[in-house]
This record gives C-alpha cells, sequence and structure tokens, in this order.
DNA sequence: GGGCGACTCTTAACCGGGTAAGTGCGGTGG
DNA sequence: CCACCGCACTTACCCGGTTAAGAGTCGCCC
C-alpha cells in the first residue's frame, strides 16, 4: 500500500490536513481531543514525516557530513577515525541526527563535495578533519556559508569554529617526562608534515628540547604507516648518535618501532624508550606495553558534534578546548642504559 | 543571497520553469539553443538541484543506510568495520550516493532505524551485517520490504539478498595446515555465539577436527576483546591437555594471546602456533608476525554495495559469494614441540 | 492552400508537508 | 442586545522541482 500521508489521517479523522499538521507538531489550534484522535490515527496506519516535503519547508535535513580525504588503508588501519565517528554518533543519534560519511580523494572532491551537500541541502553542517597549512577548504567552507567545525587547532581554522586540544602541551609533558627519566637524546617520528597539528608538534618538541638543552633532537616525518614508521625508527637507530628514546606520532609505527627495536636486539625500555601519541588498545597488547598519549577520542568527536549541533542552533561558538592527550606511563619507558647521575 | 531555484533561471532566460527543468535533465521538449543558455545561466549564478524537492516526486534519496549495533568500542578496535566502510564507499561515491552511518545500542533500536529511515525516505536501501541466529532483523526488513543486502551466509539471510565468504572453506584449510605441521591438540577462541558466522565457523572446526581424528579441539567463546582473548588464551593453556595451537576468530585477540603466550614462557611458533581470522596490519608488526586468514574486506563491502545499487535498478540478485580467506602463513605457526614423527 | 505532424514551449496540477490569514461559533462584558 | 474575543478549524498558497496535457508556430507535402 502507499505511504500514508497527513491528508489519509485527515480523511480518517474528517479535518482538513492542516488541523492534522496542528496535532501532530503538538502546536495550538486543536481541541484536546482532535489531537488524541489524530495521533492514534497516525499511530494506527503507521505515519511516518516525509523527510522531503519538511525540507522542502526550510527544514533541517537532520544530518551531519564528515567527508575525509584519506586513502582507505589509512582509514581501516588508524582507530583514531572510528573512535572518532563513534563519538560523533553518540551525540547525533539522541537528536536522531544521522552522520553522512563520504571518502574523498583529495581536498579538490571534498570540496566538491560540501558543495553538492550544501546546494542539495543533503547535510546541515560538517566536521572538518586533517587540517592542512594553508587549508582551502576553510575559504570555501566560509564562502558557502555553510556550518562547519573543524577539529583541529584554531590558529589554523580561518574563523571557523574550532574543537581542539593542546598537543604542545602533551609533548612538552612527555619530553620532560624522558628527560626527567635521565634521556638526553629524543626523537620524534611524526606524521604528515602538510598537517596542521604535525607542524604544532613539531614546534612545541623542538621548543620543550631546546630549553632542556636536548640538543639530538631528530624529527622524521612519515605517512603514519607501520611500514614508514618502521623505516623511520631504523634510519634514527642507526644513525651516528642515536637517540635513547623515539616519540611516535601514532600507536601503529609505535607498535612497528618497537619491533625494529627488538629485531636490533635493543631491549625495550632498558636500551631504549618508546612512547606512542594516541593509545589504543594495541599499545596495551604488545610486550612491554607501550607509554602512551591517552586521549579520549570518542568524547573529542563528541564535543565536535556537539558544538557543531550548537552552530545549528544559532549559537556562537568561539570554540571547544577539549583536555590534552594525559601520559599513561607503561613497560615501555625507563632510564636509559648510559644514565648520567 | 538567497539560493537560486529553477524559476530564478526561468526568470532570466526568459522562458518558463518547465523548459528549464526539460533543458538541465537533458530531455526533449527545448531547443538546442535554449538548453545551453539555460545550461549557462545555470552555471553562472551556481544552481542546484535541492533534492528534497526531487524526493517530494519520488526520486531516490542516494544514500545507502549501514546501522552498526555494537558497542563504540568494539568499532574502534575492530579494523574490520572501517575496512568495510572505505569498501563500501568505494563503490557508492563514483555514484554519488552516501552513506549514513548510524551506531545503535541493539536490534530494537536498529529495527527503529530502519523503520525511520524507510518511512521518511532518507536512505534507498541498507547493507545490513553481524546476522545472529534467528535474527528479527531479517523480517522486518522483508515485512518494510526494503531493500537490503545481508553480508553474511544466505541461509540465515532470511530471502534478502546475501552477500558472503565460505568460512567453513577457510576453517578446513586452516586445521589441515595445522594437522600437516604435526599438531593434533588444536583450539579455538571464537567470537560471540549469538553471531551466525561464529556457528558457521564452530560447526565446520568441529567436523574438520572429527574428520582428521583430532580429539583435542575446544571452542572459547568470547566477544572479540584483546582482553578476553587473553583470558581465553591463558585458560586454555592452562588445561590438562593444552592445545599446541589455537586459532583464534580476530586478529585483535591473536595478538593478545601471543602476549599472554609469551608471558608464560612459550616460544611462538616452537612451543606453540597461532593462526589469526582477519589480518590487519598489526598481524604484520608483531613478533612474531602473525600466521592469519588473510580476506580482501574492501572488496567485501563494495561487492556488497554493488549489489546493493543492482537491487535498486530493480534487478533480481540471488547473492554473491566472494573469496574464501586465504590462510597467509607467517612466523607465528610451526610444528609442535612433541612432533611425532 | 489546407491539413498534418513535429517541435518548442506553456499552463495546470501534483508531491507532502508547512504557514498566514481567515471563518464560524459560542461565550462574555458593557 | 450587540460588539468583541478567543477557540477550533478552514481556505489559500507556498516550498522547488516534475509531469501531463495543451497551444502556438513552423515547415512540408499533397
Amino acid at each position: 500500500m502507499r505511504r500514508p500521508t497527513i491528508a489519509d489521517i485527515a480523511e480518517r479523522a474528517g479535518v482538513s490536513k492542516v488541523a492534522v499538521s496542528y496535532a501532530l507538531n503538538d502546536r495550538p489550534g486543536v481541541s484536546a481531543e482532535t489531537r488524541a484522535l489524530i495521533k492514534q490515527i497516525a499511530t494506527e496506519i503507521g505515519w511516518r514525516p516525509n523527510s522531503a516535503a519538511k525540507a522542502l519547508n526550510g527544514a533541517r535535513a537532520r544530518s551531519v557530513g564528515l567527508a575525509l580525504a584519506r586513502p582507505a588503508r589509512t582509514l581501516a588501519i588508524e582507530p583514531f577515525f572510528m573512535e572518532l565517528v563513534s563519538g560523533i554518533e553518540s551525540v547525533l543519534s539522541p537528536h536522531s541526527f544521522a552522520l553522512t560519511l563520504q571518502v574523498v580523494d583529495d581536498h579538490a572532491r571534498e570540496i566538491e563535495t560540501y558543495q553538492r551537500w550544501w546546494g542539495e541541502r543533503r547535510v546541515d553542517g560538517v566536521i572538518v578533519v586533517d587540517l592542512h597549512l594553508d587549508d582551502e577548504r576553510v575559504g570555501e567552507l566560509r564562502t558557502l556559508d555553510m556550518p562547519a567545525v573543524v577539529v583541529g587547532h584554531p590558529d589554523a581554522a580561518g574563523g571557523l569554529t574550532a574543537v581542539w586540544s593542546d598537543d604542545a602541551e602533551a609533548i612538552r609533558e612527555t619530553v620532560s617526562y624522558l628527560y626527567a627519566l635521565g634521556h638526553r637524546r629524543i626523537a620524534r617520528v611524526a606524521g604528515l608534515p602538510r598537517l596542521v597539528h604535525t607542524r604544532l608538534r613539531d614546534d612545541a618538541f623542538t621548543a620543550v628540547c631546546e630549553e632542556l638543552g636536548i640538543t639530538g633532537h631528530p624529527i622524521v616525518h612519515t605517512d603514519y604507516t607501520g611500514e614508514e614508521g618502521a623505516r623511520a625508527t631504523r634510519r634514527v637507530i642507526s644513525s651516528p648518535t642515536p637517540p635513547t628514546a623515539i616519540v611516535y606520532d601514532n600507536d601503529i609505527m609505535a607498535v612497528a618501532g618497537l619491533s625494529v627495536a627488538q629485531e636490533m636486539r635493543l631491549n625495550v625500555p632498558a636500551d631504549f624508550s618508546i612512547v606512542a601519541w594516541d593509545d589504543s588498545p594495541f599499545s596495551r597488547v604488545v610486550r612491554p606495553a607501550l607509554t602512551a598519549l591517552t586521549r579520549d577520542i570518542p568524547a573529542y568527536g563528541a564535543h565536535a558534534a556537539r558544538t557543531l549541533l550548537s552552530l545549528l542552533d544559532g549559537d556562537t561558538i568561539a570554540g571547544y578546548q577539549d583536555e590534552a592527550a594525559r601520559l599513561t606511563p607503561r613497560a615501555s619507558t625507563g632510564p636509559p642504559p648510559d644514565r648520567p647521575a
């Protein structure tokens, strides 16, 4: 049978469809009895509002967009995204907002997607991740005047509302901790150099190392994969003045780095310490378990979603600063072998 | 400025909006010049079709739904889902179909979601995963007459189109391989017992063990987490007649099991062999690297999406059988210590 | 030169909801 | 006793596109 419309309900109830509309939307203009009758009929015949018809009257699409310009492979590997998505969902779901997900090849495609989504009113707003230096998406979203929340540092968000955490603070804590353990040569295996947060972490890393008088503090950039993490580790360890500790930009690379160190007969942590940024279950299951920078990523996603929903309600929000990652010491860090003092 | 509609184009071109509609949809009824003019104006003022208005006339939502009744935690841990999603996306994206994702608490909520999606015409069809024994969702989807593709065995799909792979075959290959290496006591650390594929694998495991005359073949059910994988491993290894090999239902548990074995001073693979089902990068980075049952999960998702799109086009499709998982031997398997001859 | 068909474009109406502006009716107050 | 108010509900029309049916114009052919 054809799906029921308010006209069907109106006919059955013997009223006009406007009365039905008022009744179902709990607006004044109908008596309590009529309202009850209409609601009962609606339930009876299984009426559901047609979102298209609603949207035509300027209603919300009740959907939030997330376009990811990452290769599918990275997506599958990085627990970060699924955690972020689950956090976003946890907020959207109770509001009956859906998440519209699209994997795109690059930023150009991502911008096309935004144009289409917004033009067709398929989403009410978007969440933007992986900010680049001089990110073209920011300008485009501003031009489109599309509600957007950026997951990343406000300085690079070009005026868009940002949800962020202080990565510099986390880096400082980590390097200070390694310094306190006695490490004086610390390397950093970083992510993609084009990403804003990589740059911020790089800068903070360099700054804190120099503050502490640590001179050997190489930074190697990678694409976040285990393969590159392993290669970077080999390269750094094989240098003339190898570090006694490496801080990795994700746990995938840290796990790969651990394997490399073990292959090279380095005892972790006795000979060599490892810290992972982001703490998925894998940091816990490898031996030794990895000291990690723990963030509540689902909460992070939840904040982004909540902020976007507020924006959609017309609120003006400067941004939201989430907690910085906390250092969770486990078995992969210890004093260096040639501990002074 | 207000977003342009076909009425605006019509005004500028000096024709009726119907002419514009014909022109933009490449239907006969307008001259080539008028068509060109209209298209030019459309581009000029940045016109985009309003999907709501289209939907109102019975057009597609151009969206596929995926509701996941898994705790957020599992989602974040299991690479399976992101891989599946990225495969689905790879097919949907070129067709300008979006993926609408929703995480739900349980099957009851999932069914509500389907009812809402379908009632509101927010999606054109759905992909269903994690089939349970006597799965209530199947009946509901049939009642709703909603296009759906089930990722799972056809026998449990209740007549819905299924995309599946032969897990029994993969189990047989694995057990035969371990048997050939000399193993005579093999355990299985399985996933949730309510899931259809767990049951199928259990049955196949039992059958092949009995065929080969393997008598000690315990099966332990878990929730797929590393913690439970570790516990199950401890339990099995500590039994009076411990197995010389364990086949795990995912790689998370296999990695956890590896750690447990190493903690218990078992040398893998000299003392003890490990096989993981599903082969994420983690199987490769741990030492020793895990022998795994490799599946191309993105391809699996792509097939599901392609099948659903065909269904939407009105094709009748029996189902699609994907390749069975292939055994990829790595360093975690070898002959058992007490190899007989 | 009249009839016909093809082509181009129009008017009218529809999809399923929503809002603005009435209308009819009973009750109340001056 | 009439004016006025408010409730309950209606009519009319809108959103932005699609479709069906009709109308005007032109050329062609007999």
